[in-house]
DNA sequence: GAGTGGTCTAGACCACTGT
DNA sequence: CAGTGGTCTAGACCACTCT
């Protein structure tokens, strides 16, 4: 007669409604740029006060999972040009300047997943890829050299798709062509040796010390939809990081 | 006759709150995990209800000033080991394993800015600082060799100090003996080859590529209060760092 | 002016901690 | 038990956007 390991769980009100309205979003119900209902409207449906909707939707901002804005409503979170270069890229230049990253495509094919492909994006053994290679340059010089693998079974014909749009950012084409949301990546870095073809495709010497980021993006689930694997020239720029 | 370009500047009550109660935090009026006054009884003394009064101090716990603790109140944040290792240390063992990390004191000497350091920490020409080189083991392997930089304003006779306590994490040391808290640190991150010294210390061949991290951490106004560089051998560790 | 999100209030009840 | 933070409500008003 021990009293049950896991006591009966309450979970706060706003907590589940939050829970129903991201199942909603991950379900389509709205897209990337369409307003959600109000939240009076959420109020009255889920028969709870506008306030504690309003705390479900607060943590839903906090995680940008949607956007609000004042007098117009709350809209599902896009991603625009703006989001993927604040949120999703850390290299900037050590002078502190600015400048606009631009792509070149290098491969793209189909192949089997790895062992390593298959434990990081949780594929069945056997399973179909897509490889994809470019190099990202900033100031006309190149300076990232990465290697992109996605499941095919998300992102059917990406390469045949790859040849007409060549898109500098993956993330806002994921989500427009596949409905792939993207909503968080995990990042490992490392210091490693440039080996000779990423030495002779970043323009440096072979040995050259560069910066390895490792990234898993997952999407609602935190069920992951693409692996990659970045080299950074890290001469004259940096990697931001912010500790709180 | 145009409108002013800053509009009037309307603040919500309870942002005011929280900049006058972290006013009081840093001014010392409460050390670090000692108990604030209650939320009615900050409620009663702003004038303001319970709820403002707690949005103010949601805000201060979102950004890790304070910790709440249900039934008991809310208490200053302090820099213990495992906030210091959660929160200020990135670096982790490639198979997932838990090791401890030591650290083996090197030098500690006082000199004057260089213009490097007048820069990163804010100090006029010709201000003093400490400069205390260590490494850093785990699994009594060597992995990171720092230089810390601090104000000899802030941290008088630092060195003599230094030789009876010996501490693993500095924050922690920092707040109890110089009332000095870190509450954030912004790190910039680059791969370059290891020197002749660091090569030694780290026990690994020259010009093996190492992870820098340059880390600025900074108290309650951004006010930097130390500057740090390490190397780190990321041959079976990483950096870790999620992007939302 | 109607509708949106943002702030603020006053009061209720719950979960948990101490005594 | 009283006191704490945590949740929830109902209602008010404000700032802003769109029509």
């Amino acid at each position: 007669m021990t009293p049950p390991p896991t006591p009966p769980a309450f979970r706060p009100l706003f907590a589940q409604i939050k829970e129903l309205i991201v199942d909603r979003i991950r379900a389509g119900e709205w897209q990337p740029g369409e307003p959600l209902p109000s939240e009076t409207e959420f109020a009255e449906f889920y028969q709870a006060s506008q306030g504690t909707v309003r705390k479900a939707i607060t943590e839903m901002a906090d995680e940008n999972l949607v956007v609000r804005f004042r007098g117009k409503g709350t809209f599902v979170a896009s991603h625009t040009r703006e989001r993927a270069l604040s949120h999703f890229f850390k290299l900037f230049r050590d002078d502190g300047g600015k400048d606009l990253p631009s792509s070149r495509p290098f491969s793209c094919r189909r192949q089997k997943a790895t062992r390593a492909m298959e434990e990081r994006l949780g594929l069945e053994r056997g399973a179909g890829v897509v490889v994809i290679e470019r190099v990202r340059l900033l100031d006309e010089r190149p300076l990232i050299f990465e290697i992109v693998v996605v499941p095919e079974a998300l992102f059917p014909d990406v390469c045949a798709s790859l040849q007409d749009s060549l898109p500098n950012e993956f993330y806002p084409y994921y989500e427009t062509k596949y409905g792939v949301r993207v909503i968080r990546a995990i990042e490992q870095l490392r210091s490693v040796a440039a080996d000779e073809r990423e030495a002779e495709i970043l323009e440096i010497a072979v040995g050259t010390p560069v910066l390895e980021i490792d990234r898993v993006a997952v999407t609602y689930d935190d069920k992951p939809v693409e692996w990659r694997r970045s080299r950074c020239n890290t001469r004259d720029h940096h990697y931001l990081s912010v500790l709180n």
